[in-house]
DNA sequence: AATCATTTTCAAAGCGCTTTGGATAAGCCT
DNA sequence: AGGCTTATCCAAAGCGCTTTGAAAATGATT
């Protein structure tokens, strides 16, 4: 059933039936009742890709996801994210469309989706330091929000961010504060800004409290749980091992229990950890009483706020950039405890 | 730029232009190489909503989400799922769309899908017992491929499973093989198809042995972290404890190693444990040896698959139905030992 | 009853592509 | 040279919608 055919169906002309069904004034209420009508019965639609050539939108935003070539790793945080945005897009008749890419594609794959105008704008997901993709986007004219922050880009772009950089300082902080001295920090790999700036944190308030950094308490690598272990294990392992470990997201810090389970210390007691917790749906940390004391930011949430933001944009190109920065909540758990004494 | 203008430019007809470019035989070597390489330098490619009309195609494919209203969870294989069948896209041209809905909308979704002409099939995912979507497609006469089956659903109609049930079968089998007698089921949501005939592997293997089906050994939910552990720390609290557990996904086997552990028992030789490994690439069972023991299948692997299967429906609608049963690999780890002696 | 403003409807153009049915040019044969 | 086939290219229609500019119908006003 296309246009046509419904309104010839209705003895009317397809400008009418066009105007009742997108709600123009121009049209008696009488009429437009009894289009509404006969579009519900025959379960008309307009099409897609007709209302886009003659309208010249797209109804739709290009979501391009980039997999670690190294891992072939998808961001775990991608599913949540992408249902919170799809909730947004529901309510605004906009379509989401996926674009997996190996990293050395990303440029090709957004030249394509302008040149071939199958969205109206994209979202970014996971910046890197100096991401040429900001330049890039803002080159080629598609508009574009930024899941996080791009650090080294100088250019003014919208983005949705948690305050990575201040999440782990409090974090750090609150061990510092339960009399920890020797920190550790599992972080996600250095060349993710979110990363970067979460290795800020820690460093300021290291910095803050005269204690020197030390290398071998530092990792970075694929948020994976074995990463967690392996870099754990590796640390309890050594003479003057860390007594809190903080920990970049809970998939890893699961892991970080593991070798602290192994090695037959008690987690909260002998050793202290901290995640963030980016609350994703299949990975509670815990029901009630929270397991870990996380730095707690929903992703989902930050899936809905983005693709608005975006849509804002789309609607009215020429109000001010829009930027958000999150705060995370720090929530004290049982994963945390004063210091073990000196042995 | 456009068709029209790329022809001016080139002083051609939009004719041999686009027959240029989509490889028809009617235009010369000389013709082609230099449309072609007009084409590279002004970056031309084709607008997909206007090649959408004209072809009646829409190069897209869609993929309806379903996320369980309860817990407003996002089944979390589908990250890699999806980047599966993104790379099969990718190389034919084609887009992926996608929906994430709560269940009670899906019939609108896919009804949209089809009268809004958005796409050329779907790819059903989280099929469950009896599933009305099977039959809301065929009737629809919208192509689909099913991630999973429907038990009930008597129509034919083209899907890829994992044989969850052979696969929990030989897992329970082989708990027995190493003297187990007290086996629990940590399933996901029965009403899933996956999990119910992940039950029926088990209930066989259990007849086959003379163990009768004990209640208190079986539980089914969401498969969370925290769903393994209150689950099995429930079942190991009681007397006549179950000595080997069977487990769903990984993360909930993470759970139930938490359990574990905090009982003071150890994984292997305490309490025995089998779980299915969708081999997620963010949850990796270990990296040379397997954590657990484990039934593996790849669901990336399902994803790539999966949408050749569809896309290859699409292209020969006349060729018989394609069904894929994959057989999981049982990988021996660390988690698995023989039954403790009685005491 | 004639005029004017307003409401309601419509025909047709246009969005950017593909494709049909022809036209033109080129090459070959007798 | 004329006739035929074949290789190239093209004009125009059509895909299903929106939207412009105009026409027809209605109602109010004098």
């Amino acid at each position: 059933m296309n246009l046509k055919e419904l309104s010839q169906n209705l003895g009317l002309s397809q400008t009418t039936v066009s105007r009742a069904l997108n709600g123009y004034p121009e049209v008696s209420p009488a009429t437009r009742a009894r289009v509404e009508q006969a579009a519900r019965t025959f379960n008309y639609r307009p099409s897609t890709r007709a209302k886009g050539l003659a309208t010249g939108q797209a109804l739709a935003i290009g979501h391009v996801i980039p997999v670690s070539n190294k891992h072939e790793m998808v961001n775990p945080i991608f599913g949540d994210f992408i249902a919170g945005a799809g909730e947004t897009y529901a309510r605004h008749g906009y379509e989401m469309i996926l674009s997996i890419v190996a990293d050395e594609d990303e440029e090709q794959v957004y030249r394509g989706l302008k040149s071939r105008r199958a969205v109206d704008g994209v979202i970014v997901h996971g910046p890197r330091l100096n991401d040429p993709r900001i330049a890039l986007l803002d080159e080629l004219g598609l508009p574009f929000a930024v899941h996080g922050r791009a650090s080294g880009c100088s250019l003014p772009y919208a983005w949705l961010d948690v305050n990575n950089r201040s999440a782990f300082l409090r974090a750090t902080d609150f061990l510092f504060d339960l009399g920890h001295r020797r920190i550790a920090l599992i972080n996600g790999l250095e060349v993710m800004d979110f990363a970067h700036r979460r290795r800020e944190g820690y460093a300021a308030s290291l910095m803050a409290h005269d204690v020197p950094i030390d290398p071998a308490l530092m990792r970075a690598g694929e948020m994976t749980e074995s990463f967690g272990y392996q870099s754990a294990r590796e640390m309890l392992g050594r003479t003057n091992a860390p007594t809190a470990i903080l920990c970049s997201s809970l998939i890893s810090a699961l892991g970080v229990r593991r070798a602290i389970d192994e090695k037959g210390l008690t987690l909260g007691r002998d050793v202290s950890v901290i995640t963030h917790d980016d609350a994703l749906s299949y990975l509670k940390n815990g029901d009630d009483v929270p397991i870990f004391t996380a730095t707690r930011s929903s992703v989902r949430e930050a899936g809905r706020r983005l693709a608005e933001m975006l849509l804002a944009t789309i609607a009215t190109p020429q109000n001010p950039i829009q930027q958000q920065l999150l705060e995370a909540e720090l929530m004290v758990g049982q994963s945390t405890g004063p210091a073990p004494d000196k042995d």
